[in-house]
DNA sequence: TCACAAATAACTGTTTACAGTGATTTTAAT
DNA sequence: ATTAAAATCACTGTAAACAGTTATTTGTGA
């Protein structure tokens, strides 16, 4: 018999933790260690010698599970690390895709399909993307949103902008002239193809530049 | 010994359902049974004569825990309904209560304090809300937020406004003089207490005007 | 150091939004 | 039938946004 699975669980919802550690416990070959927070999770971590992460996306207001991972990532590069989220989002799938996240799960799954996943990743060392994140990964967005960058300043205006300031309070704020902010909007109105404020707005927020 | 109390849980994220659902049965007298779509959740409170339904708020892109529960009032209406919610919302908080929701639950407690809901709801008959929506539910939102009543008309044009549509555009649309669309853009900024259009898009936003 | 993108700024117009006021008509409730 | 709220519209300004063009400076990587 070979030794158990050590998996780090991290979730902010303790009935979730509780429920999964009961249903993994009495099922099966790993051994799972749970904590609802992102300190816990690094202390945790160091002390634990695991052998998977498998780590929410929204673990607390301030910190999510890539973060986790980025922290996580500083001390060691080895363990594998699956993102576990409620819903489908392209964002965050493309944004685990380009850190190479071993994996990404809906909590839409089932049981089997979790314990795919952690076979795929923690035995086999392959990535692990359900196929409907596959199919966001590489999706071309409305507007080749994709191929939209705006610089640091562009975004520090537009931040500003969906603060409901105006481009006057900005130039204010900023030490620089309304003229030059007016330059940065309307270069990422064509930039973003959007008409007016509100569609910058929009952008910022599905950016989460807010 | 009692009977068991019979429970319909309700989650689209099934590895929830599956962890939930071994804990509780390992655990207590609780007989439960798990759906994981609107309709399913249906057909089986048809049929399964339960003591209470425990559903998640988003149980699918159409549908939330709030419909089934008038769904399900429509049907019958005594059997207690406990709301289950990944995180706090002070506009799904004061939703249920204004439907005399019984309980309302988030995620990150723990499984004591299910219990505790559960006992409060069933055996108790009262209602059960944690402590931090209660504080929401009567908290006074930034410049009475509560008080503001926006007519049909203004919804109307609310929400073309936050489709990107100018004043003119809007009074194309609606067969309507410039200066109406105008009048009721500026009522609704004064009501709302927005400064410009991306403030009067935020708040269309947050009450699902969109 | 050369090249190129990013950031800055100014100039000229046009259009739309913002602000205030006053007024008439429609609709729905008492 | 009366009243109140909702919806309609007009008029006058000012401020801000939108659009296009040109141009200089700053920073960064090849």
């Amino acid at each position: 018999m070979e030794e158990k699975i050590k998996i780090l669980l991290v979730d902010d919802h303790k009935i979730f933790l509780d429920g999964i550690k009961t249903l993994i416990q009495n099922n099966s070959n790993y051994q799972i260690q749970t904590v609802s927070d992102f300190d816990s999770a690094i202390d945790c971590f160091k002390k634990g010698n695991f052998d998977l992460v498998i780590s929410d996306y929204m673990i607390s207001n301030e910190n999510t599970g890539v973060d986790l991972f980025k922290e996580l990532s500083k001390l060691e590069n080895k363990t594998p690390f699956i993102l576990l989220t409620s819903y489908l989002s392209s964002k965050i799938a493309n944004e685990a895709y380009k850190l190479k996240i071993d994996g990404y799960l809906v909590k839409t799954a089932n049981f089997s399909e979790i314990k795919d996943a952690i076979k795929t990743v923690v035995q086999n060392g392959e990535m692990f993307y359900v196929d409907e994140v596959k199919d966001l990964l590489f999706k071309k967005k409305t507007y080749d949103e994709s191929k939209v960058v705006l610089s640091k300043r562009e975004i520090e205006i537009l931040t500003l902008i969906a603060k409901e300031n105006t481009s006057k309070q900005i130039a204010e704020k900023l030490f620089i002239s309304v003229n030059t902010v007016e330059t940065h909007r309307k270069k990422m109105m064509v930039k973003i193809g959007a008409s007016n404020m509100i569609g910058l707005y929009k952008y910022a927020f599905k950016k989460n530049y807010i």
